[in-house]
RNA sequence: GCGCCCGUAGCUCAGCAGGAUAGAGCAGUCGGUUCCUAACCGACAGGUCGCAGGUUCGAAUCCUGCCGGGCGCACCA
């Protein structure tokens, strides 16, 4: 467990001024510091932070104005100004303070990192095997990897796993549907788009009673011979697929910047169902229903029974869950295990979960079910059934394609313009979705995917590429933040304030399991960085110690961009 | 029917462990480049925070009810 007290070396940027403010807060309140919340004013005029001091004065007995101005008065806290405004107790930075500070932070490899050890699985993207990757995965794929790399900022030890839909019945109907309709040829040059043809024609036969009848069996008896375990035709088929769809979905992975430590399918756990049933059974915990394996949750709250076995005796969804979560907790004790798995399934987590809670282990509420939106079509739903879907390929080839024409008109000087539409395109898709609540359903829609401008990855990227392009001019090595005066850098105390901020949005997106949060905070960033150098010419002002302050303040902006972007799964183009 | 999520500017969204005149971007109007990339900056305009009650010194934020949209509700995953 994380010790609350050990003093933490990481910089902090703004935080650094937070814990002094707080301490003599304290000392003039007599309270704990812990129980001060120092709030940000929604206006940067009324300072960095603030205290409303209504219910300090209500529980001292004073009026809210008149403690304010004493507080005011009274305290002294070295580098902070603090101004009673009515009710409200405003504390200001030193700008020059302020300016040292966040340089120096930010100039650092492990701006905002801490130290926490602990172990946490993260589980996410978990695409179904001979399904195209659609748009709905890039959530789960975009959200999981973004907050694994949080987490990995933030010092935990992180576990990225990724729960391929290998298993199950719907690959008896797949190998049915091979047998009568498969081409080798076909399935040679575009191997996901003939699996998912085959799939399709399936549910197409299958609703001709007569046929459907056939076909059941045939898929009933595929599932059958591949769940025998044996070496047989099956099996092989269905080894076969499965390495097709990796290597489809390995070309994803890639360009979106996904990576895992473990893949592991529903199948990896198909010799540890036998045991899970066992020990759920011995925990007396399991029921009969209509010949069905229950569990019934009516004690937690859940109307609905956990379903552990069918009347025919096979495993479902939840047994393979419930095998997954018991085999993670036993090779890695981990702290927690987030499920990053649309919120669609809400129900299927809190049954597994309670299911655990009444076998009566002990972590069964490390177990966390991140969940977000749809993506749903202003024409409706999507179907992979029916065969509509998107594929997650082709939007980001549109989004890399768009780039690529924008590059061309904006930098034909470009010299590798293949490289950076890549970049441009794929992080203007990536950021779009992580720019928004993750528990909201978004409406796909391409205008806004593919704009480049505004609150946009690409403008954040601009920036970053911007101060790369100052630095590269500059033909000089940029001052360590210790040479250089901050008083030249007090000018700019809105680049400070957002650069500042930065250690506490990775912090609270890691906590609220929200990208978002640090996308916001990167987009106030860029916003400031815009500003500075669009008002504050860096070279050839004939200054150097001016130069110099300025550059370390744009080296400070570029490696902060690049850092946070770089969290997101954003790329960070030097040129674009 | 029951449960969960969502409803803020024309559009897309922030803000919601209560706090100061509700903020961005896009679209609209206007202005900005002899100067490190204008994928930028500035100004104007735009809001009964779904509706109605309640709690509070104070509610977009918390509670209740209603309306509207989405998702889920045992042998699929």
């Amino acid at each position: 467990m994380p010790n609350p007290t050990m003093p933490d070396a990481a910089p902090h940027g703004l935080d650094a001024f937070a814990a002094p403010i707080r301490a003599a807060l304290a000392a003039a309140l007599e309270l704990d510091a812990d129980t001060i919340q120092l709030e940000r004013p929604k206006n940067e005029a009324h300072g960095e932070f603030a205290l409303p001091c209504f219910r300090f004065a209500k529980a001292a007995g004073k009026n809210p104005a008149e403690l304010a101005g004493h507080l005011a008065a009274t305290l002294e806290i070295p580098q902070v100004s603090a101004e009673a405004v009515g009710p409200f107790l405003n504390f200001q930075i030193d700008r020059t303070a302020l300016a040292a500070q966040v340089l120096g932070d930010a100039g650092q490899e492990g701006f905002g990192r801490a130290a926490d050890g602990e172990v946490t699985l993260v589980e996410y993207s978990s695409p179904n095997i001979a399904k195209p990757m659609h748009v709905g995965h890039l959530r789960s794929t975009v959200i999981g990897a973004a907050m694994a790399r949080l987490f990995d900022h933030l010092g935990h030890q992180v576990v990225r796993i990724n729960h391929l839909g290998d298993w199950g019945s719907q690959f008896g109907k797949l190998l049915a549907a091979w047998k009568r309709w498969g081409e080798e040829a076909e399935l040679e040059a575009d191997p996901i788009g003939h699996l998912l043809k085959l799939y399709v024609e399936y549910h197409e036969q299958e609703k001709d009673e007569k046929e459907g009848a056939s076909l059941d069996a045939e898929a009933k008896a595929a599932f059958l011979a591949l769940e025998s375990g044996e070496d047989n035709e099956e099996r092989r088929l269905w080894v076969r697929f499965t390495e097709l769809s990796l290597a489809e979905f390995q070309k994803i992975y890639d360009r979106l910047d996904a990576r895992f430590d473990l893949l592991r399918g529903e199948s990896w756990y198909e010799d540890k169902l036998d045991s899970t049933v066992d020990w759920l059974e011995s925990c007396g915990v399991v029921e009969d229903s209509d010949g069905a394996r229950i569990v019934d949750l009516e004690s937690e709250g859940i109307k609905t029974p956990c379903l552990i076995k069918t009347s025919h005796g096979t495993t479902l969804y939840a047994t393979r869950d419930l095998a997954a979560a018991k085999s993670r907790w036993d090779e890695f004790q981990f702290a927690r295990c987030l499920y990053f798995v649309g919120s669609e399934q809400k129900l299927h987590f809190d049954q597994f979960k309670a299911v655990l809670k009444r076998c009566g282990t002990s972590w069964w509420d490390r177990l966390e079910h991140v969940p977000f939106g749809l993506v749903r079509f202003p024409e409706g739903k999507l179907s992979t059934r029916a065969g509509r879907v998107l594929r997650l390929s082709e939007v980001l080839d549109r989004a890399v394609e768009l780039a690529r024409e924008i590059v061309e008109e904006k930098n034909p000087e470009h010299p590798d313009k293949d490289t950076v539409a890549e970049q441009v395109g794929v992080g203007a898709v990536i950021f779009h979705d992580l720019s928004h609540a993750r528990n909201k359903e978004v409406v796909f829609d391409w205008k806004e995917v593919l704009s480049f401008e505004g609150d946009t990855g690409p403008s954040l990227q601009y920036t970053h590429a911007r101060c790369c392009s100052i630095l590269r001019r500059a033909e000089r090595a940029v001052p360590s933040p210790s040479e250089v005066d901050p008083a030249l850098l007090a000018d700019a105390p809105e680049l400070w304030v957002a650069l500042g901020r930065f250690p506490a949005a990775v912090r609270e997106a890691a906590e609220k399991r929200e990208p978002m949060i640090l996308a916001q905070q990167l987009l106030k960033i860029g916003t400031a960085g815009n500003v500075f150098y669009r008002e504050k010419r860096v070279l050839g002002t004939g200054d150097e110690a001016l130069e110099g302050a300025r550059l370390a303040a744009i080296d400070a902006l570029r490696r902060t961009l690049a850092l946070g972007l770089g969290l997101l799964g954003v790329p960070a183009p030097t040129e674009m």
